[in-house]
RNA sequence: GGGGAGAUACCAAAGUGGCCAACUGGGGCAGACUGUAAAUCUGUUGUCUUUCGACUUCGUAGGUUCGAAUCCUGCUCUCCCCA
């Protein structure tokens, strides 16, 4: 296939990256391939430890699909033999390296996930257990030799914990060397991460230029930040989106994020056409809730479709700005004539943890059947034979109680 | 190899024999407010229980005691200093 000119494929793979190192080298690659008419290796290593995908993982995936649809070859590396060392970047603790089964299982969950976003048709996908696996104490002394201590503790991740007096152990350093390796064994062109692997992709650069390689070009993308507004996008901060989220979840929880945020969403995690951008920044600026209903809609059309997107619209106008029942609540039977209590139905909602939390739910108000609040812990509730009372448990739990 | 310090609830961190289900901060949840599930303010935050109260929890296993997160012993893990 013909490639897009350089000018305009640096367009697009400049859109969001927080850097390339170095640019000029990128080029000259660009230049290269599109001369040889050869595509471009791109490699991007994935750790399936935490097999839940949201839009922070995306970013990146999202531009080793850019990459794909500009023609380069994209390869997923999946790290099951880094996994197994457990990466210590970002950590504040050693992560606990998981076992052979664990690995396959959340590769599996993984790659499904990022077909999603990835054209799975085009991809290369490998698992470098297949040649880390294989190397022999001599082979790995060999490669620590290519780095010193010192070099390591430098790392601002290490350091820290160095300086917390938190242990790392031995191990850990080798992670950085395993995922050169990785560049070293595939040649790779190019290879992305978030900026927090600088350092690794760094190195990979480094272990080819000792082997007499072309040296790969890193290129980082930022941490998405979370929806709190403050840390990266985490499952453990428990402030992401998952990709594999309902509409409705994904929708309002697109809403909550803080309004200087908009336009770094529309930039990273949706497929809005570059031309568009300068627009947008315009309109997140002058008029941010409309800019935010736009972008919710945009991510959830994005991994639900546009109907989609328009009943979670919907969903959320009736629910959380008008306050009204959703279309979608379950309903629950209730046996008519017989006193029930409420705090049982709200148990087998499974709508709170425990019945000291429905307690405390009711006393602070929490609670209300057909918008009235609850006040008395334990009230009983009968219902004739037809009759229907809506159940608010708390900010976005809704049921219907039936008589039956 | 030697010496010292430590392990408390989701996280951080007080507590050193009864007043401790355990200060405080963060987080979570709820209420008010709001364009928002944001911000802010207020309340709340082990389980069971209508109340009284009962039960489980302070690394782990035992022990001392009327009574232990707090004292003793073994074990596991971590950090620091010296070599």
């Amino acid at each position: 296939m013909a490639f897009l000119p350089v000018e305009e494929q640096l367009e697009i793979i400049k859109r969001g990256t927080v850097e390339i190192v170095p640019e000029n080298e990128l080029v000259e690659k660009l230049k290269q391939s599109s001369k040889e008419n050869r595509p471009l290796k791109i490699k991007l290593g994935v750790d399936p430890t935490r097999p839940d995908l949201h839009l922070g993982h995306s970013v990146i995936l999202r531009k080793l699909r850019q990459f794909q649809d500009l023609g380069h070859e994209a390869i997923l590396i999946i790290g099951g033999f880094t996994a197994m060392i457990g990466d210590p970047t970002g950590q504040n603790t050693t992560r606990p390296p998981l076992t052979i089964e664990e690995v396959e299982e959340n590769a599996k969950t993984y790659i499904e996930q990022a077909a999603k976003i990835l054209d799975s048709e085009k991809l290369t996908l490998v698992n470098n257990n297949d040649w880390l696996g294989g190397m022999d104490f001599m082979d790995v002394i060999r490669l620590t030799s290519k780095m010193t201590v010192a070099r390591m503790i430098e790392r601002d991740d290490f350091s820290k914990r160095f300086n917390n007096n938190e242990p790392i152990s031995l191990h850990e350093f080798l992670y950085p060397l395993a995922q050169g390796q990785d560049s070293v064994y595939l040649k790779s062109d190019v290879e992305l991460g978030g900026t927090d692997q600088k350092f690794n992709l760094l190195v990979g650069r480094q272990l080819q230029k000792d082997m007499d390689l072309e040296p790969q070009v890193c290129l980082m993308m930022p941490l998405l930040v979370g929806t709190d507004g403050s840390a990266k996008m985490s499952k453990s901060y428990d402030n992401y989106i998952g990709i594999d989220e309902n509409p409705n979840d994904m929708y309002g929880k697109s809403l909550s994020i803080p309004d200087d945020l908009i336009y770094t969403y529309f930039e990273l995690v949706t497929d809005v056409p570059v031309a568009d951008l300068p627009a947008i920044k315009i309109k997140a600026e002058r008029d941010p809730r409309n800019a935010k209903h736009d972008l919710a809609f945009a991510i959830t059309a994005l991994y639900h479709g546009d109907e989609a997107a328009k009943e979670a619209r919907n969903h959320f106008e009736q629910t959380v700005i008008n306050k009204q029942v959703p279309d979608d609540a379950p309903e629950f039977e209730v046996k008519a004539g017989e006193e029930t209590k409420l705090m049982d139905i709200i148990s087998e909602l499974k709508f709170s943890p425990s019945n000291g939390e429905t307690r405390r739910l009711i006393k602070q108000g929490g609670v209300s059947l057909d918008g009235d609040k609850v006040q008395d812990v334990h009230l009983e509730i009968t219902l004739k034979s037809g009759d229907e009372k809506v159940l608010k448990v708390g900010k976005r739990k809704f049921a219907t109680l039936k008589g039956v």
